[in-house]
RNA sequence: GCGGUCAUAGCUCAGUGGUAGAGCACUACCUUGACACGGUAGGGGUCGGUGGUUCGAACCCACCUGAUCGCACCA
C-alpha cells in the first residue's frame, strides 16, 4: 500500500475514478432489477450552455440523492439530457450567420436549420462533459435531447392529442411581442423591470368645442397614430359632459370618440387616457368593449409603420417616441415632459421591452386545473420547502391560456397544415398543395413532457413516477407546474390513478446563488465564477462540499470562494486523518471495535458516530443538505480528529498499551463508516481513500449505508471520556491564559475526590503536553486553579505568577459563575415556574445551581488566598 | 396593491420553547512526530423594534421598520 500524499490532490484522482465508474456501467439503471426504484430526471440544461454555479448546486444535490440511494440498496435511475432551447439557440446561430454576412431569410429554413444543427454539434454537449467533471452519476447511456427523433414525435403527438380534445386553438389576440427576437412569448417569459422614462402631457382639441382641449398623460406618444378613442371614467365630473363628443388626433389627423370606461383611474395623471387598442393590453380590452377599430402602427421589428406620418414612418420605436413628442411640441400640443418611474415588461431572451401586439397565435387552455391543485395541496406531490405551494396555488388560481407558438424555426414545428381555407392537424403532410404552419412550439411545450417521454415504456414501468425533482424556484411555472399538467393529462403511468400519473413525488426547490452584494450571478455582470476553474483549483469534492455546506433549504446563497476553500480544507483534513491511520499499519476493513479492549475515548467516539449517523438520516429525510454537511464536518473535524485521534496518540506511543488494538479497530471502523457517509458529498476522495486504504477492492459506491450501532460502546465509559477531555481543556485553558506555549512542558497538580487511573493520568499528561500531572492531597497555595468535573487543576508557576493578573482571571470566572447562579436562582425561586416546568428540568436547574454554588465557593477561596 | 422570505458576532450563516453556536476574519502563542488547506487559547452578540401568549421567547402570535423575491399593475 503506497503511502498517501501529504495533501489531498484532487486532480490526480478525479479523472481516474470517473472513467472507471463509467466503464463499469454502474450508473446504467436496470429496469429488471429486483431492487426498489429511485429515479430523478435532470432539469435539462440548454444544449449549448455551459456549467454555472447554479448547475453545480442543483446537480450536486441530485447526485447526492442518487449516490445515497444506491448505497441504501435502491436501483437508481438518474436520467440526463439537454434542452434544444429554441429561441436562445436560434438567436445565437442567427448572430453567427450574420457574422458570415448572410441571414436566416437568405439561407431559407432548411439551410438555416442545418446551420443550427452544425452549431449544436459543435457547441453542444459541453455541459454534459462538465457535469461529468463534477462527478454526476447519471445514466449517460440514456441521455436524451428534446430534439431527438422520438422525443420530437412525442411532442408533436402531444400537440395533436390536445388539439383534438379542443385544448389547443388558434386566435388573434394581444400577445407579448419581442421585437428583438421577432416572436411572441408567453406571459411567464416577460420580466417586469422598473424603468425611469418620461411622462408626456399633451392636449387634444375637442372637435365639437373648438378651443377646448382635453389634457392627456402618456408614456408612449409614439403610438398616438394608433389611437382610436380617448377615455375617461364615467363618474368623473370633470369630463362627464364631453363623453360622446370627439377629439382631434393630431397626426395623422382624425376625429376619435371620447368614451367612458370603468377601467380608468380618475386619480391618475389627468384622468384621461388615449386608447390604443393595437398596442396595449388594457386598451385592447377597452376597444373590445366599445368596438373600437384596431390600428397597428408598429412592425414586427419595433419600427413605426405609418406612411401618413412620414416624419415617423420607419423610425425605431424609442426614437419615434422623442420625435412624436417634438412634433406635438411644434404643434403647441405638448404641455409638459416629466421624469417618470414605471414598470416595463422586458423580453427575457431579447432583453428589450416587449411590444404588446395583436397577433395570430396558437394557445393552450390548461385542462385539469383542479386536479393539478389537488395533487399538491393533498401532498401527493410534496414541495420542499412547503411555502412554494402558495406560489403554485396562486398561479393556478389565476391561470391564463398559454401562448405556445413561436415565430422561430429551431424547435418542434407546429403540425398544422393549410390549403386555402382548409386546415388540418397531423404530423405528416396531407398531400399536394398543403402548406405547414411556419411556426415552432415554445421550448417549454417540449420540456413539460420531460419526466416521462425521456423513458421507454420498460423504463417507465419501473421508474415512473420519479422520486424527486430538484430545480430552482424560478421555473416553478415555466416547467414544474406544466410537468404536473402533462402527467395528469397524458397519464403515462401504469394505471389511471392520480398516484401513478404525477410526474414526481417530491419537488426540492434550491435557492438562487448570489454574489457577495446579493446580486444574481449573471454573465453580463461578470460576477459568475467558472465552476471548472474552481474544480481545477479546489477539486470537485471541495466545490461540492463547500457549496452544500452553505446551501440551506429554500434560501438564497451568498457565494464566496472562501466557502469552496473550506470544502477543500475539510477534504484535506479527512485525507490526513487517513494518512495518519495509514502510518500506524495495515487497516482491518472488517474491524469490530467490540472485539477489543477500548479506551474511554474510543467509547465516546463510537457514541458520537452513532448519533451522527442518526442525525444525518434525519436531515436527509427533510432535505436539509447543509445540516448533513455540518454533521459530517463537526464529527470528522471535532469528535474524530481533534479529540479521538489526539487521544489515540497515547496508545500509539505505547506498544504495550492494552487499548492499542481497540483504538486501531475503532479508527478503522469509524473511517469505514465516515467514508461511506461522506461519499455522496465527496465521491472522488472517498473512493480514493476507500480503495487505497484497502477497505475493499470494490468501489465504495455500493457499500452499504451506515446504520447507527448502539451496542458497540458503553455510555458510562463515554461519559468518563467527556470528563477527561474537559480536564484537558481546563489545563490547556490555564496554559493559554498564562501565555505558555502549547508545547512547553509544565507540571500540573490535580486536587480531586474522585479516582484517577494511572493510565488516565499518563494519557492526560500527554494530551496536556505536560511535564507531569500529579494528584495531590492538599491544594497548593497561591496557585492558578481551574475547576473541572474531575477535580481542581492547579498550575504551579514558581515566580511566574503575576498575582494581579491571576486575580483578574479569577474575578472574571467568579463573575461568570455568579451570573449563572442568579439565572438559576431566579428560576428556582419562581413558584409558578417550579409548578409548571417538567420535573426533569427542575432537577437539572437544581443541579446546575448546586454546582455553580460549589464552584463559586472554590473560586472565592482561591481569590481570598491570593489577596491574603 | 396582494403574497412570500429574510433580519442572530466585523462577514457568511446554523439554531422552532429551557445555559447564545459554526466557519471565515481578528488577537496571542505553537513550524508538537496526519494535516499551516494545520494546532491551542482568547476577544467579540441587550438574537431589527414594540407589544402579546407562556412558569420561561432568538424561537409562537400581532404590529412596525428595513431588505429581498414572486404575482398584479395606471395611461
Amino acid at each position: 500500500m503506497p503511502e498517501l500524499a501529504k495533501a489531498y490532490e484532487p486532480g490526480l484522482v478525479e479523472e481516474k475514478h470517473y472513467s472507471n465508474w463509467l466503464e463499469s456501467g454502474h450508473y446504467h439503471a436496470d429496469p429488471e432489477s429486483g431492487k426498489p426504484p429511485f429515479s430523478i430526471v435532470i432539469p435539462p440544461p440548454n444544449v449549448t450552455g455551459i456549467l454555472t454555479l447554479g448547475h453545480v448546486l442543483n446537480n450536486t444535490i441530485q447526485d447526492i440523492l442518487c449516490r445515497r440511494a444506491r448505497m441504501k440498496g435502491f436501483e437508481v435511475l438518474w436520467l440526463p439530457g439537454t434542452d434544444h432551447a429554441g429561441l436562445a439557440t436560434q438567436t445565437k446561430v442567427e448572430k453567427a450567420v450574420a457574422d458570415e454576412g448572410t441571414s436566416k431569410e437568405e439561407l431559407g429554413r432548411e439551410a438555416f436549420l442545418e446551420k443550427v444543427v452544425e452549431w449544436k454539434d459543435k457547441h453542444g454537449g459541453i455541459i454534459i462533459q462538465q457535469l461529468k467533471k463534477l462527478g454526476c452519476s447519471c445514466d449517460w447511456e440514456r441521455e436524451r435531447f428534446t430534439m431527438d427523433d422520438e422525443y420530437y414525435q412525442s411532442v408533436i403527438h402531444a400537440f395533436i392529442s390536445l388539439y383534438e380534445k379542443g385544448y389547443i386553438y388558434r386566435g388573434k389576440r394581444m400577445v407579448n411581442w419581442c421585437p428583438a427576437s421577432m416572436t411572441a412569448i408567453s406571459d411567464e417569459e416577460v420580466i417586469m423591470t422598473p424603468q425611469t422614462g418620461k411622462l408626456y402631457t399633451m392636449k387634444y382639441e375637442i372637435v365639437e368645442r373648438p378651443g377646448a382641449f382635453l389634457e392627456i398623460a402618456t408614456t408612449r406618444p409614439e403610438t398616438l397614430m394608433g389611437d382610436t378613442a380617448v377615455a375617461v371614467h364615467p363618474e368623473d365630473e370633470r369630463y362627464k359632459e364631453f363623453v360622446g363628443l370627439h377629439c382631434r388626433r393630431p397626426f395623422p389627423e382624425a376625429k376619435i370618440p371620447i368614451i367612458a370606461d370603468d377601467h380608468l383611474d380618475p386619480e391618475f395623471g389627468t384622468g384621461v387616457l388615449k386608447v390604443t387598442p393595437a398596442h396595449d393590453k388594457a386598451d385592447f380590452e377597452i376597444g373590445e368593449r366599445h368596438s373600437l377599430p384596431l390600428i397597428d402602427v408598429i412592425t414586427k421589428d419595433g419600427t413605426i409603420d405609418c406612411p401618413d406620418v412620414p416624419e415617423l414612418h420607419g423610425m425605431e420605436r424609442f426614437k419615434a417616441r422623442e420625435k412624436a413628442a417634438d412634433l406635438l411640441e411644434e404643434m403647441g400640443l405638448l404641455i409638459k415632459k416629466e421624469k417618470y418611474k414605471n414598470n416595463v415588461g422586458f423580453s427575457e431572451r431579447g432583453n428589450v421591452p416587449i411590444e404588446p401586439k395583436i397577433s395570430e397565435q396558437w394557445f393552450f387552455k390548461y385542462p385539469r386545473v383542479d386536479e393539478a391543485l389537488r395533487v399538491v395541496n393533498e401532498k401527493q406531490i410534496t414541495f420542499w420547502p412547503e411555502r412554494w405551494e402558495k406560489v403554485y396555488n396562486h398561479w393556478l388560481e389565476n391561470i391564463q391560456d398559454w401562448c405556445i407558438s413561436r415565430q422561430i424555426w429551431w424547435g418542434h414545428r407546429i403540425p398544422i397544415w393549410y390549403k386555402g381555407e382548409e386546415m388540418k392537424c397531423q404530423s405528416e403532410s396531407p398531400g399536394e398543395g398543403w402548406e405547414q404552419d411556419p411556426d415552432a412550439l415554445d421550448t417549454w411545450f417540449s420540456s413539460w413532457l420531460w419526466a416521462y417521454e425521456t423513458m421507454t415504456s420498460e423504463v417507465r414501468n419501473k421508474f415512473y413516477p420519479t422520486s424527486v425533482l430538484v430545480t430552482g424556484p424560478d421555473i416553478i411555472f415555466l416547467w414544474v407546474a406544466r410537468m404536473i399538467f402533462a402527467g395528469l393529462e397524458f397519464r403515462p403511468g401504469q394505471d389511471e390513478t392520480t398516484q401513478s400519473n404525477i410526474p414526481f413525488k417530491d419537488v426540492y426547490f434550491t435557492g438562487l446563488i448570489r454574489d457577495q452584494r446579493g446580486r444574481k450571478l449573471s454573465k453580463s455582470l461578470g460576477n459568475s465564477p467558472d465552476p471548472l476553474e474552481l474544480i481545477a483549483q479546489h477539486g470537485a469534492d471541495g466545490l461540492r462540499f463547500g457549496m452544500m455546506r452553505v446551501a440551506p433549504q429554500g434560501l438564497d446563497i451568498r457565494y464566496d470562494e472562501k466557502q469552496v476553500e473550506e470544502g477543500r480544507n475539510f477534504c484535506n483534513k479527512l485525507w490526513n486523518a487517513c494518512r495518519f491511520r495509514q502510518m500506524q499499519g495495515t487497516i482491518d476493513p472488517q474491524a469490530q471495535p467490540q472485539d477489543h479492549e477500548l479506551s474511554a475515548y474510543a467509547h465516546l467516539a463510537l457514541q458520537e458516530l452513532a448519533s451522527t449517523i442518526d442525525e444525518i438520516d434525519t436531515h436527509y429525510e427533510r432535505y436539509e443538505f447543509n445540516q448533513v454537511a455540518a454533521c459530517l464536518y463537526s464529527f470528522v473535524w471535532g469528535d474524530f480528529c481533534s479529540r479521538f485521534l489526539e487521544a489515540a496518540k497515547a496508545d500509539f506511543g505505547d506498544p504495550d498499551s492494552p487499548t492499542r488494538s481497540g483504538t486501531l479497530a475503532t479508527i478503522d471502523y469509524i473511517l469505514s463508516q465516515v467514508l461511506r457517509l461522506l461519499h455522496p458529498y465527496a465521491p472522488f476522495m472517498t473512493e480514493e481513500l476507500w480503495l487505497e486504504l484497502g477497505f475493499d477492492s470494490q468501489t465504495i459506491q455500493f457499500a452499504s449505508w451506515p446504520k447507527a450501532d448502539l451496542t458497540i460502546f458503553d455510555p458510562d465509559e463515554a461519559k468518563r471520556a467527556e470528563d477527561l477531555y474537559a480536564l484537558v481543556n481546563a489545563g490547556r485553558s490555564l496554559k493559554g491564559e498564562f501565555q505558555i506555549a502549547g508545547n512547553q512542558r509544565v507540571s500540573f497538580q490535580l486536587h480531586t475526590q474522585s479516582e484517577l487511573k494511572e493510565k488516565e493520568r499518563e494519557d492526560l499528561t500527554r494530551l496536556l503536553q505536560a511535564q507531569s500531572l500529579n494528584v495531590v492531597e492538599h491544594p497548593p497555595l497561591k496557585t492558578p486553579m481551574i475547576i473541572s468535573p474531575l477535580g481542581d487543576l492547579y498550575l504551579p508557576l514558581e515566580g511566574l505568577v503575576d498575582v494581579d493578573k491571576e486575580k483578574e482571571r479569577l474575578s472574571k470566572a467568579i463573575n461568570k459563575v455568579e451570573q449563572e447562579i442568579v439565572r438559576e436562582q431566579k428560576k428556582l425561586s419562581n413558584e409558578q415556574m417550579l409548578a409548571n416546568a417538567p420535573e426533569e428540568k427542575v432537577t437539572e436547574w437544581k443541579q446546575l445551581y448546586a454546582e455553580a454554588k460549589d464552584k463559586l465557593a472554590k473560586l472565592k477561596t482561591q481569590f481570598e488566598q491570593l489577596s491574603g
